[in-house]
DNA sequence: TGGTTAATTAACCAGGTGGTTATATACACT
DNA sequence: AGTGTATATAACCACCTGGTTAATTAACCA
């Protein structure tokens, strides 16, 4: 398998009991044992899943005692989304227009956004909420 | 590797060169050579990879006379921006005014759309116009 | 008919993937 | 210290993947 960062993802998302999980995920950080109840495999299977999920920075694991929580790492999900931008206009007919309405809510968006950071004088994030929900294209 | 749309359409983008192909589809169809050129690889190995993007339905592939060319198929595309959708609200914060704005968009669309139709008695399409670009959560 | 160009198929190979069972490690509890 | 519980690692296996070179098919051209 190819090295970059999105290949990587891709193949991790190339199974659908690694994206079950991913989908068990949304709705808390749990325990591999809990994890992989759903499923017939053996543990060791799962926790294989879970290494590959880990290496691909989908999923974060902590430590509590001998309990091994996963929780959602949503990062390269955002990239594969920001990489599906590029041919969005291809399944969406309306996208142009779409693109437009975007544009436009992005720019408020981030006037917005600096009278907020003004105000409050928030640190570290910066600006690019939308990014991901527009064409780059 | 699993057998489902899903699983097969991540697995063939995990791979650069065949990411780079779809990349290159964007500006039109071409031939096997043509795809082939920027590459090191030698012609079969490029006729494997637009194999696995058929077999994944991400492309569709012509006759004329002895050039087979490729062009881009996006349907499998959509379904990844759909699948992806349910996890947008864990990298963008701003997920749920996005998601109302997006959604009086799709409200309007469909007005637009209707009146439209009616006018122009089109037939076959239906009105799934901007599902992909919404919470379906 | 024969030659050229475009693309695919066949046969092969190294290395990766997804599963298994058996064993090891890490921590908690008494 | 010893036991139970949670997880990871090791060793192994069948199959898949991504590449190669050589041979084959298919269409055009003269």
């Amino acid at each position: 398998m190819a090295s970059d960062s999105l290949s990587t993802t891709f193949a991790a998302l190339a199974d659908p009991t690694r994206r079950a999980i991913l989908a068990r995920l949304i709705s808390g950080e749990t325990s591999v044992t809990k994890l992989a109840a759903p499923f017939q495999m053996s543990l060791p299977a799962i926790s294989k899943h879970l290494k590959v999920l880990e290496r691909a920075g989908l999923i974060a694991r902590g430590r509590e005692a001998q309990w091994r929580p996963s929780r959602l790492e949503a990062g390269r999900l955002r990239e594969v989304a920001d990489w599906l931008e590029h041919y969005r206009r291809f399944w969406d007919e309306s996208f142009d227009r779409l693109d437009i309405h975007l544009r436009e809510l992005q720019a408020k968006q981030k006037k917005l956004l600096q009278r907020k950071q003004t105000r409050e004088k928030k640190h570290g994030r910066t600006t690019r909420k939308f990014r991901s929900a527009v064409s780059k294209a």
